[in-house]
RNA sequence: GCGAAAAUAGCUCAGUUGGUAGAGCACGACCUUGCCAAGGUCGGGGUCGCGGGUUCGAGUCCCGUUUUUCGCUCCA
């Protein structure tokens, strides 16, 4: 594990030397959690945007994509849930440096005292031989009566603290009612904190007439408020899938891990909605197909593995994860989700718009259910570059390090390189840069020894080296190198764009998931 | 957010009990070689993360702060 995560580091220094990734800000000393992608970087995260994109638009007749805004009507986040699950009032104690939700310590302190007044009726019950609803009746036992007007004013203090947002207050309940850490079993706590996990910003220009609106934390959302206006103007069919790429951002607790975990990141979601009923079926369906995607790139098969949640968010009926093993462990690259219809009726709910859909077949209309498969870009581009990583012995003693990119993705696709600088091979390999550039990323370099050259393109990943020689002049013949094997070809110039075509687009890729 | 550790050139790091910065690689120019990196000559680059303090003097000691890493925690 330490020698994995000494890896771990080597991948992080090697994106940044080589123009991979790069922290924001880092001449300011940098921002928490947010990272910029470099030259190579961007090219890598396009292409794998790319293959998504067209993996879910190109082969399936029935999905297509949208763009939706970052900026969204606020009560979108109020109809999704998350203005509420995101706010919650946090308090640490001190000693046993564990954290615990404010509101619901006071939750259960008041549980408590709704068991002493169990008890103490039930006790009284038994002395009268009265029924517990009888004995309850009564109220006459000055215990309960005392526990009763606790419990009643711990509750009044609570809803007054909770609706005025006001954090000291719950703290000063907590220290009140002298409630005790369950596991250090002392009262060391700090202060209530919110922690808000959608950033807010104001939207209009002047203070007064401004409205609080959140950068939003999924995209999810964008698909769900556009699914009248896709159905309706694509003549959509049930069973139907909307797709989309897209920043978003969570003001996340802890943010560690590279890129795996940013406060800014980006999301490829498809919501695909279908007949109630059905959703399970096409769960499974979208499972099988999401991993056939993953490993169609050759990382590796053993590499991925399903979770399925137990636990379930109270809008899934059935959710799972699609993991992939990083040199930090075993972690989530893609959630599928059954969300059933939960999100579609509360917009229906808040909105007061119908959001339902007339099914011919059955001849009648229903909120659809919806299956989402939602997949990090980050986290796909740190799996593609882990796995790719790797410091390789060569015969002789030397090593190399070379990204093992899967060729459709790499960022350069080929470089052009004289074997000297001198007797016209630098003009002759400008021509060939000048034919491939219209295809292909493609690189000339002319400095440092050819063996140079060589490591450096393994380095990001290049799968084709081209060299021009002195035999070039002569019959227009160069030699292809390739990356993984180090082998070389002698190939005629003119079969230069086939020969590389073949390996590096997209469609080759594509052409797996049929 | 709590606790611990770290931050010196683009990268990896050295810097002895405090005496005002070094190496290798990388980078630029020229020369040389020419199919799997690191031959020669010359050169550019650091207010030692940032801000205070102690001291005649701080990369080095103290405080604060930012960022990163690890553990805890959180994760719709």
């Amino acid at each position: 594990m330490a020698q994995q995560e000494d890896v771990f580091k080597k991948i992080v220094s090697h994106a940044k030397e080589y123009g991979f990734v790069f922290q924001s800000s880092e001449i300011y000393d940098g921002l928490s959690a947010v990272y910029d992608y470099g030259q190579n970087g961007v090219e890598l995260k396009n292409n794998i945007k790319r293959y998504w994109w067209e993996a879910m638009t190109l082969l399936h007749e029935n999905i297509v994509g949208i763009d939706s805004a970052i900026f969204m009507h606020p009560t979108i986040w109020k109809a999704s849930g998350h203005v509420d699950a995101f706010n919650d009032p946090l308090i640490d104690n001190r000693d046993s440096k564990k954290r615990y939700r404010a509101d619901v310590l006071i939750e259960e302190q008041i549980a408590k005292y709704e068991d002493k007044i169990e008890k103490e009726v039930a006790k009284a019950a038994k002395r009268f031989g009265e029924s517990f609803d009888e004995a309850l009746y009564r109220e006459t036992n000055p215990r309960v009566m005392e526990h009763k007007a606790k419990r009643d004013a711990l509750h009044q203090r609570f809803s007054d603290a909770m609706n005025a947002n006001d954090l000291e207050g719950l703290r000063q309940i907590i220290i009140d009612e002298e409630i005790v850490d369950p596991i250090s079993g002392t009262k060391n706590w700090t202060d209530v904190r919110q922690f808000n996990l959608m950033f807010k910003t104001e939207m209009g220009s002047t203070a007064d007439g401004a409205m609080g609106v959140y950068l939003r934390p999924e995209t999810a959302q964008g698909i769900f408020v556009n699914y009248l206006n896709v159905q309706k103007t694509g003549r959509m069919r049930i069973p139907f899938g909307i797709a989309q790429i897209g920043k978003a951002f969570r003001n996340e607790i802890v943010a560690r891990q590279f890129i795996f975990r940013m406060r800014e990141f980006e999301q490829m979601e498809m919501q695909f909605f279908v007949r109630p009923g059905s959703e399970l079926e096409w769960f499974k369906k979208w499972k099988e197909t999401r991993l056939r995607w993953h490993k169609a790139l050759g990382l590796g098969d053993e590499k991925y593995r399903y979770h399925d949640h137990e636990k379930l968010a109270h809008y899934a009926n059935a959710a799972t994860d699609i993991e992939f093993q990083m040199p930090f462990g075993f972690k989530e690259v893609e959630g599928i989700h059954s969300r059933t219809n939960f999100d579609l009726s509360q917009h229906e709910k808040f909105s007061g718009k119908k959001i339902q859909y007339f099914d011919p077949e059955l001849n009648e209309s229903y909120i659809p259910y919806v299956i989402e498969t939602s997949i990090g870009v980050d986290r796909m581009f740190l799996s593609v570059m882990c796995s790719s990583y790797e410091e390789q012995a060569l015969e002789g003693g030397d090593t190399r390090v070379v990204l093992h990119l899967p060729e459709a993705l790499a960022p350069v696709k080929c470089a052009v390189m004289p074997l000297v600088r001198k007797d016209g091979l630098p003009e002759k390999a400008r021509e060939i840069v000048k034919d491939l550039k219209f295809d292909f990323n493609t690189h000339y370099e002319e400095k440092d020894s050819i063996g140079k050259r060589y490591r450096r393109q393994d380095a990001i990943g290049t799968p084709f080296c081209i060299t021009v020689d002195h035999q070039t002049l002569e019959d227009n013949t160069v030699t292809l190198r390739e990356r993984d094997s180090m082998e070389q070809k002698r190939v005629k110039i003119e079969e230069l764009h086939t020969l590389i075509h073949d390996r590096v687009s997209l469609n080759s890729l594509l052409r797996k998931l049929g």
